[in-house]
DNA sequence: GTGAATGCAAAACTTTTGCATGTAA
DNA sequence: TTACATGCAAAAGTTTTGCATTCAC
């Protein structure tokens, strides 16, 4: 269970501040590694803790590319992804599905909608010129 | 990598049987535990193996919940999900967007889209009776 | 002061893989 | 006959957790 008095550490500041100005969309690995060089000690299991309390909050959220590890996106702006399938890339896409289609969604099931994820598979311009 | 000349191994039939008509997009644990009732010396190196081909083949899709767990959906019509983040069910819903929204972000990007998820996330009306 | 968070290491899980054997085509 | 597939067990890899200590409020 998460608390309802969380406290704001040095560890979780940098997270969320890494997330919300990178563009590549790192895993839990890549986050420790870049954030290891400002705080040496700073260990996994933070890391993790501190991911899984802002994904609860939803101020970031995880994008899942089929290579086993989660990817996480602090990106606050509404978007969805592109996601690679010959070299693993995600890209943002400004653009989104109009609110009316979602609202036509909505109505037609008995559950409440808080958000939606979009993701598209395919092959990106970079790798179809190979 | 993955060959041209597959078998049409025993497993493998049943594995994409099981989930053609499973409803509740399975785990591999799941799929594992209910073909063993038929098979009993079947293995999970054998499932794994078969679902990343069917997943490749595009017969079998992924579904992410967050509960660090893949699963599986082997329905063949376009259909969308809701998974409820109070339950971790996952239900079909068959309403998706237009071909016409799809084509406008096709036509946005210099990427070539082969396929997109479309995932809702919030309380599945169960949950909200309680 | 007190509950929350950290670092470290171990544990827990899911998924993959090596290898000898079996089997579909 | 010969690739491909299987079963089994071990290995790999990611994520979580227990615990003593530290820190934010």
């Amino acid at each position: 269970m998460i608390s309802k008095n969380l406290k704001n550490t040095e560890q979780r500041k940098k997270i969320i501040e890494f997330l919300r100005h990178s563009k590549d969309h790192p895993t839990a690995e890549m986050i420790f590694n870049e954030l290891k060089k400002q705080m040496p000690n700073i260990s996994m299991g933070t890391i993790y803790r501190n991911l899984n309390i802002l994904i609860y909050q939803g101020k970031v959220h995880e994008v899942y590319t089929g290579d086993a590890k989660r990817h996480f996106d602090g990106n606050p702006t509404p978007h969805s992804h592109f996601i690679c399938e010959r070299c693993g890339k995600i890209y943002d896409i400004e653009k989104s599905i109009s609110q009316f289609e979602i609202e036509s969604i909505q109505r037609s099931i008995p559950h409440h909608i808080f958000r939606y994820k979009l993701e598209f598979y395919g092959i990106c311009s970079e790798c179809s010129k190979l």
